[in-house]
Order: structure tokens, then C-alpha cells, then sequence
DNA sequence: CATAAAACGTA
DNA sequence: CGTACGTTTTATGC
């Protein structure tokens, strides 16, 4: 059909014409990252050039930018380009920023002073056609249609970014009225008002083709102006200077000296983790999932062929097997199956060697010593394995009635460690960036594989899981290696904190906590009852029926019919969150506010119990996921349900507390919850004298702290003076401002300020500390917790402030926020531990970043209050004591206090 | 049909 | 113009 394999083709790309293109394309305000920085032109740019990646499929690629307005042309003619409206200043900085993916992407631009974009990629054009090349050029700027021929398409932007048109011969022609070589002939009568060339008035695009086709090009036309009738005629015969100086200008130079040839721009794919970085900086979490599944990472170290000598065994063969090869060597081990809320399901098993051979089996259908080998081999400690992510691992060998035992690394909670910002860790991706390995993506659930070309390939998926048994063993050396280089810190965290936490976890997931199904159902009910009130009362102050959970609809009501006052700006116009029409009850007291706030805490409660209510598995219990590698900080997240926000700060949210039970054969729910620990930390890290003191006082730590800010006893601080010292309390281990205290406290910024510095004086030695965490990371580059928990973050050195001052933040929070999940961590490996020592039957269900909740056996609740004050209290020592307070209850609203 | 934005729950 | 998360609902773009 085609030569297309054979045929080498070259893309080119008029980097600024695409990116003003794409600036214009899409609107600036919805596409920006959390630092503020415009991404607009980026994202369009970006999204085309993936577009035609996909679509072109070319060889090579380059991309031509002008180097400034400045070129030839406006030396000819000062007025070339003129009256165009200065840059946008949201474009400004976006053209350095394509660069960066373009670096990331490794596809080289070329840039010529005194030159435009076009002459370069003329000029390479020609190159590439005379060399036999196929060329695609992608512009917006319309003179490039000139170099058309069937050699040399132009891919032509329209709607949009989303579409381009593929400017072939036949379609210059019907679009543009005249063939590809006669548009510059056209393109002069008619004038190009972008770039300020003056066309000849009354002459359109029809009366301009017209003419050339007639006398067959621009010099016919001007030979023959004095033959043209009628007012064109004339207008032509008083323009015919400009028409030649248009004719003269439209020509795009084909014969540069260029430091590149097309041939030297051949793509060899681009760079994974380069593209991570940038693509996470720039927040491009869609375009790089396209980038992902439309293209293949290549990797010029990854050998294509990475062979390990594997075999499917098949039954009967696993218990020789494992006898022969696993031995005191680590072994890789990969799974295949299903995993979620507390269990799994194994369709597959790999292992793998260092040295030696890979095997796979089949779990499902091992003979009797089979079975009896892997169990024990699986269960022996001193049978050291490494694995990616072993906790649905474990929890899906575990509903086998296997127990996993012996994981030295962990090559997802090294990796997390490592750098504990990327937002996945797969093993695919740390495979390609530790071990520039290609391995291929993993199958889909379905055990279908889906990738082209190896549907039939019988033993692929199989083949698979071997490799990635074998890469796991592999990456467990690089990243082992990597995290030992900060002088043991981090190889501690993995091996006694992540890993040893990693299992205790399962543990809590496969137990999951009771729900009182009934009553969630009786709860859903009344929330239900309340959302339709609510609605009902909206829709009577209205008069009509609209849709209460659109913010859309919202804002036209509240806006536009209502008059109400404009609140804060957002992308999509004026915001309509609960503060805002806090506020704008209290200027208005419209009634409409009254029914729309009472139909967003019901709404969303009700939201709430729903979750919960399709979440309770078979064994009435709710097995949330704790995620190990998802906050950057150190913390733990929870999934499928959160249990880490169910509400508790109003009564009527409280109420869905009491769906959490106590379990069947247990006595009572009990909560353990660390008192003010991150300021304890602060106290700690900065040894500020006066807060320590405030600690060791007896008296409530806020108000004790709120004595000392207004000079009263602590007998005489007023509830007044607590919430406000309270509110700094909990502010400035997040970087708070008086702007942001103001605002939060509804006071003017003034007295914010003057708050703020009352404190200081106080407890200068926080703002001290503060200020060196901040000294430090700029220095190191990264912070860290009291164990030794990096977090590295580049953009305290970036010279866009939004984005500095948003590192300097998560730079003053990470220590803190970090260390509490640290020391809690800790408290829950010891409990764990100490639970276990003591042989009581009570255990450890849920973890709430400073709090941990508990089944209590009967009997056993004194002893295990007594077990778990001591576990948590002497999880790390600090300077100011580790208070725990502890409840108990029949539901875990019950069991606060 | 899938992803994004807005809103809001927790520590 | 305050950190760290996850989920739901609605809006929007492919």
C-alpha cells in the first residue's frame, strides 16, 4: 500500500505560530499551575505536537523558533508586523517553558537570528524533500502553504488545538482557490493583515485567485494590470508597489545556513523521567497519560531483548523448583490477581533469581506439595524476597491461606522514599529510570493483553511477570544503593519503619471496622428527607425549580437574578462555596442563602453515608485501603472508602461516627489520639523556652500560649483571645500569613499583624526556627523529618515567586507534618508489637494521621489503654511530653474525648 | 465516555 | 495570600 516504513519523515514545527495558536486557542484562565503559572500555550502546544506524534508517526523532528521580531523582512520594510498588539504577558515565559518539554521529549529546535521560523523550516524542507524525505510542517502562519507539493504537507491548525487540517496540494487548492506554488502570487494582491502587509483594496481571495489563474502568476498580473477593467483594476494599477513589496516579503528563504540537517534530527523517543518532571511541574496530568498510552518511551540503553531463562511450571514442578533456586539469595516475586478492601485474589505468580532462572505458576492449580512448598517458603523469614508493593501482595496471598514473611525490600516504599513527590511508582516507570528497562505495560485485569502484536502470543503475560519479578530483584540493588547514600537515615526508615508498617497495615485492612448497616441506611433516610427540604425551600424563595448542586445555575441565580454582590473570582466566574455565602447572608440576608447552605452540609453528609453504605463488605465490616506512597509528607492517605474524613466537627456529621461499631465478640471501640502533636514538634524542633513551657504547664496549651500573647493569666484569657492564639497555633506550621489569619479570623489585617508580632515576641524562637527550616532547605535542597524523611523541593530556587513562596510553605510544613507521621508510625509498629507481646486479643483497626482506633477484647480494655499510652507516648522522645488522651465507646463517635 | 473543576470532609 | 489528602457532583471536551 505504502512505503511508509521505508520512507523517513520529518516533522517540522513553528514552535511560536503553534504556541500563539494554542495561547489563543484555549482560555489562559483555566489552565494554570497551582503556582500561578499560565500553561495555556504549553498545554496546546504540547497537546498538538502529541496529536500529530500519534497521528504522523514521523522519524524526525525539529522545531524552528523566531529568535525576536527583529529578521530581514522588518529591515526591508520597518512596518513588517507592525500593529501587532504587544505579547501578552501571560505568553511571556511559556516559550521557555515548551523548550523544557521539548527538551524532555528530546526533539531538538533550531533557532536563526535574523530570521523567522519559517525561512528555517523552508529551508529545511527543501533539505529534506532533495534528500527523499517525506515533510510534514506544522504552522499557523498560512505562508508556509508555498512549499506544498507531494512531497511537503503542511499540517494546519484549526478548531483550535484539537484538529488539524493536512494541507495537501488538492486541498491548497480548494481552500485556498489557487495551487500551492501560486499562494505567495495570491497571498500578495490579497495582503496578510498579521503580518501589517497592505493588500490590494476591494480585491478578495476570489478576485485575487482569479487573476492568477488567468495570467497565470503574480508577473502576469502586473504585465497585465492595465488590461484589468473596473474599480479592481484600478485599485490594482494604484497598489502595485505594495503588491511587489508584498510578493517580495511573502517569499520564505530556502537557503539558510542551518547548524542541523534533517537528517540529524532523528527522534529517538523521549525521556521518561524527564517527561515526569516536567509534565509534574507544569501539572500535565492528562497529557501525559495521552503521551502514555499513544506512545512507547525509548530508551537508547534499553536493549530491546531482555531475556531471563524463565519457565511456566507446570503442576507439580513449583515445590522442586523453589527447593533448587530459592535458597539465601533474595528472590524477585511478582503477582497477578485482584486486590482491594482488605483481600485479593492471585491468578499468577512469578519468581525470579538474581543469576539464575524465572518460573511461574499458577496458584489456582498446584498439587498438594506444591501448595505445601510455596506456604512455606512464602512464611520462612529467613527466605529473603523483595517485592513491588507488597501489601496487596500479601493481602491476596493471605485469602490463599498463604502468609508472606521475608520481604527485604520493597521496591515501591524504597522508591517512595527516595522521592517521595512522584505521584505513581510503578514498577514499569521505576524499571525505565533506575534500570533503563523497557518492560511492558501490565495486562488489564481481564488477563486479556491488549497490546498490538501480542494478543496471540501465547506465554506473554506469563513471560511478563517474570520480567517483572526479575526487574523488581534488580531495581531493589539500584534504589537500595541510592537511599543508602544519605548515610543510613533512609535505609532505616525502609527497613524498620516502611516496611515492618507495610504489614502491620495489611493487617488493619484486612480487618476493616463494623458498620451498623441499619442504622446507615436509617441515617441515609433522614439525610435524604433533609437534602429534599432543603431543595424544596431553594426552589419555593426562587419560584422555580433549578438544580441546587451546579455552581453554574448557582451563580446566575445568586448573581444575575438575584443581584446578590459579586463574591471571589474563580475560573468558572464567581464562587458559591460555603464561606462566600456565609458572607453574603450576612450582607443580605437573602432567604434563598439560608435553604442553599442547609442543602450543602445535608448533601454532602448524605453523599457521605452513601459511600460508606456501598463500601460494607459481606463480613459487615468496611476494609478501607491505606496508601503508603501517596503524600508527600510521610503520611499515610486512605481509599475506597476515606476513612480519614468522616466528619466530625458538627453534631449531625458526628452521627455517621456511630455507624462505626464495635465488632462481634468484642467489648467496646477505643480511640488513642496524640494532643496538639505537631506543635509539640514545633516546640521540639525549635526549642523555643517559652513553649516548652506552655506544654509543661498544666494548663490548656492554647490558652496558656494565649496568656502569654495578651499579657493576662491564663485564668483571665477570654474564649475570645484562645480562638485567635489557637488559630496561629495551628497557622504557622503551614506558612501562615496575616493576610491569610485576617482572613480566617475576620479581623483587619492590621490587627492580624500585630497579633503575629505579639507572638513572636513571645516565642521568638519559632519564628527563628522557621525561618532556618527555610534557610536550610534552600541550602540542602530538601527538608527532613526527625527520622531522617526527605522531601526535596526544587522550587525554592525558582525564580517564579508564586512558585517559591508555595516551596517555602510545603518547606515549613514537611518537617512538622512529616515528623508527626513519623513518631506515629513508629507508636504503631510498637503497639502492634506490644499488642502481640502481651498476647491480648484487642487490636488496631484504623489510623487517623494523630489518632488510632481500636477493637477492645472483653476484658482487656484497662491493659490495653495502659499498653497503648505507654506505645504512643514513648514513640519518640521530645522535649515537651507526648500527651495521649484515650476514649472508649460502644461507636467511635462514643469512644471520643 | 472520560477528565476537570468546584466544593468540602479530615488532620 | 495556609499544609496534606480523597470523594462526590456537575461541567466540559473528546
Amino acid at each position: 500500500m505504502s512505503d511508509d516504513a521505508l520512507t523517513p519523515r520529518l516533522l517540522l514545527l513553528d514552535g511560536h505560530s503553534l504556541a500563539y495558536r494554542a495561547f489563543h486557542a484555549l482560555p489562559k484562565d483555566n489552565f494554570s499551575t497551582v503556582t500561578g503559572q499560565h500553561t495555556n500555550a504549553v498545554f496546546g502546544f504540547t497537546s498538538m505536537l502529541i496529536n500529530m506524534l500519534r497521528d504522523e508517526k514521523p522519524t524526525h523532528i525539529v522545531v524552528a523558533f523566531d529568535v525576536s521580531r527583529v529578521s530581514f523582512r522588518t529591515e526591508r520594510y520597518p512596518e513588517y508586523k507592525a500593529g501587532r498588539s504587544a505579547t501578552p504577558p501571560e505568553f511571556l515565559g511559556q516559550v521557555s517553558l515548551i523548550k523544557e518539554v521539548l527538551d524532555a521529549l528530546r526533539i531538538p529546535y533550531v533557532e536563526k537570528p535574523g530570521f523567522e521560523a519559517d525561512d528555517v523550516l523552508a529551508t529545511l524542507a527543501c533539505q529534506a524533500r532533495d534528500a527523499g524525505m517525506e515533510v510534514l510542517i506544522s504552522s499557523g502562519d498560512r505562508d508556509a502553504l508555498q512549499l506544498v507539493d507531494d512531497h511537503v504537507t503542511v499540517l494546519y491548525p484549526s478548531r483550535g488545538v484539537s484538529e488539524v487540517w493536512r494541507m495537501t496540494p488538492a486541498l491548497v487548492e480548494e481552500k485556498q482557490l489557487v495551487p500551492p506554488h501560486l499562494y505567495r502570487d495570491k497571498a500578495a494582491l490579497v495582503g496578510e493583515s498579521s503580518d501589517n502587509l497592505i493588500g490590494v483594496p476591494g480585491v478578495g481571495p476570489k478576485t485575487a485567485a482569479k487573476w492568477i489563474t488567468e495570467f497565470g502568476g503574480i508577473e502576469g498580473v502586473v504585465a497585465n494590470a492595465d488590461k484589468i477593467k473596473g474599480k479592481a483594476g484600478d485599485s490594482l494599477r494604484a497598489h502595485l508597489s505594495s503588491v511587489m513589496l508584498n510578493y517580495e516579503l511573502n517569499a520564505l528563504r530556502k537557503d539558510l545556513e542551518l547548524p542541523i540537517r534533517p537528517e540529524d534530527v532523528r527522534w529517538h523517543g523521549w525521556d521518561r523521567e524527564a517527561v515526569h518532571q516536567v509534565f509534574d511541574a507544569l501539572e500535565f496530568r492528562v497529557l501525559r497519560e495521552r503521551l502514555y498510552s499513544y506512545l512507547d518511551a525509548v530508551e537508547p540503553e534499553a536493549e530491546a531483548g531482555f531475556d531471563i531463562a524463565g519457565s511456566v511450571l507446570a503442576v507439580g514442578q513449583v515445590a522442586g523448583w523453589l527447593a533448587a533456586h530459592a535458597l539465601e539469595a533474595p528472590v524477585g516475586v511478582a503477582v497477578n490477581g485482584t486486590f482491594g478492601r482488605g483481600t485479593g485474589n492471585l491468578t499468577g505468580v512469578a519468581v525470579s533469581t538474581g543469576d539464575g532462572p524465572a518460573a511461574w505458576f499458577d496458584p489456582a492449580v498446584l498439587d498438594e506439595a506444591d501448595e505445601k512448598a510455596v506456604a512455606a517458603w512464602l512464611s520462612d523469614p529467613s527466605r529473603p524476597k523483595v517485592v513491588h508493593d507488597a501489601k496487596p501482595a500479601s493481602l491476596a496471598m493471605r485469602a490463599h491461606g498463604w502468609s508472606l514473611s521475608g520481604v527485604r525490600v520493597d521496591t515501591a516504599l524504597a522508591a517512595y522514599l527516595a522521592k517521595p513527590d512522584q505521584r505513581a511508582y510503578d514498577l514499569t516507570d521505576l524499571a525505565l529510570r533506575y534500570l533503563k528497562r523497557e518492560l511492558r505495560v501490565e495486562e488489564p485485569d481481564n488477563g486479556q493483553l491488549t497490546i498490538e502484536g501480542f494478543g496471540d502470543d501465547k506465554g506473554a503475560a506469563e513471560e511478563n511477570l517474570m520480567l517483572r519479578a526479575r526487574a523488581t530483584l534488580d531495581l531493589a540493588d539500584v534504589i537500595t544503593e541510592e537511599l543508602s547514600r544519605d548515610g543510613g537515615e533512609s535505609q532505616t526508615l525502609l527497613t524498620e519503619v516502611e516496611q515492618p508498617l507495610s504489614q502491620v497495615l495489611a493487617e488493619m485492612e484486612h480487618l476493616g471496622i463494623a458498620a451498623d448497616t441499619e442504622y446507615l441506611s436509617e441515617l441515609e433516610a433522614h439525610f435524604a428527607a433533609e437534602v429534599k427540604a432543603a431543595q424544596q425551600g431553594a426552589h419555593e424563595v426562587v419560584g422555580r425549580e433549578f438544580n441546587l448542586g451546579s455552581p453554574k445555575q448557582l451563580q446566575e441565580i445568586l448573581f444575575n437574578e438575584r443581584g446578590l454582590p459579586k463574591t471571589k473570582k474563580i475560573k468558572s466566574g464567581y464562587t458559591t462555596d460555603a464561606d462566600a455565602l456565609q458572607s453574603l447572608f450576612a450582607q443580605t440576608g437573602d432567604p434563598v442563602l439560608h435553604h442553599l447552605l442547609r442543602h450543602r452540609d445535608v448533601a454532602k453528609l448524605k453523599s457521605t453515608v452513601d459511600g460508606l453504605l456501598k463500601s460494607v463488605s459481606d463480613d459487615g465490616r468496611i476494609h478501607t485501603t491505606f496508601n503508603q506512597t501517596v503524600a508527600a509528607t510521610g503520611r499515610l492517605s486512605s481509599t475506597d472508602p476515606n476513612l480519614q474524613n468522616i466528619p466530625i466537627r458538627t453534631e449531625e456529621g458526628r452521627r455517621i461516627r456511630r455507624a462505626f461499631v464495635v465488632g462481634q465478640g468484642f467489648e467496646q471501640l477505643m480511640t488513642a489520639d496524640y494532643s496538639q502533636i505537631e506543635m509539640r514538634i514545633m516546640a521540639h524542633l525549635s526549642g523555643d523556652e517559652a513553649l516548652i513551657a506552655a506544654f509543661n504547664s498544666a494548663f490548656d496549651f492554647h490558652a496558656a500560649t494565649a496568656s502569654s500573647v495578651f499579657h493576662v493569666p491564663v485564668e483571665e484569657v477570654v474564649p475570645d483571645q484562645r480562638r485567635k492564639i489557637k488559630a496561629m497555633n495551628y497557622g504557622l506550621a503551614y506558612g501562615l500569613s496575616a493576610f491569610g489569619l485576617s482572613n480566617q479570623l475576620t479581623i483587619g489585617v492590621d490587627e492580624a499583624k500585630a497579633l503575629m508580632e505579639e507572638y513572636f515576641q513571645r516565642f521568638g524562637g519559632v519564628r527563628d526556627y522557621l525561618q532556618s527550616v527555610v534557610k536550610r532547605a534552600v541550602q540542602d535542597g530538601y527538608t527532613a523529618t526527625i527520622l531522617g524523611r526527605r522531601r526535596y523541593l526544587p522550587d525554592l530556587s525558582s525564580d517564579n515567586r508564586q512558585r517559591r513562596d508555595m516551596a517555602e510553605r510545603m518547606a515549613l510544613n514537611a518537617p512538622i507534618q512529616g515528623s508527626a507521621a513519623d513518631i506515629i508510625k513508629v507508636a504503631m509498629l510498637r503497639v502492634d508489637a506490644a499488642i502481640k507481646e502481651a498476647g491480648l486479643r484487642s487490636r488496631m483497626l484504623l489510623q487517623v494521621h494523630d489518632e488510632l482506633v481500636f477493637d477492645v477484647a472483653p476484658g482487656e480494655r484497662e491493659t490495653l489503654e495502659e499498653l497503648v499510652r505507654r506505645e504512643m507516648g514513648g514513640a519518640h522522645p521530645l522535649s515537651v511530653p507526648l500527651e495521649v488522651s484515650v476514649g472508649s465507646g460502644r461507636d467511635w463517635n462514643g469512644a471520643d474525648h
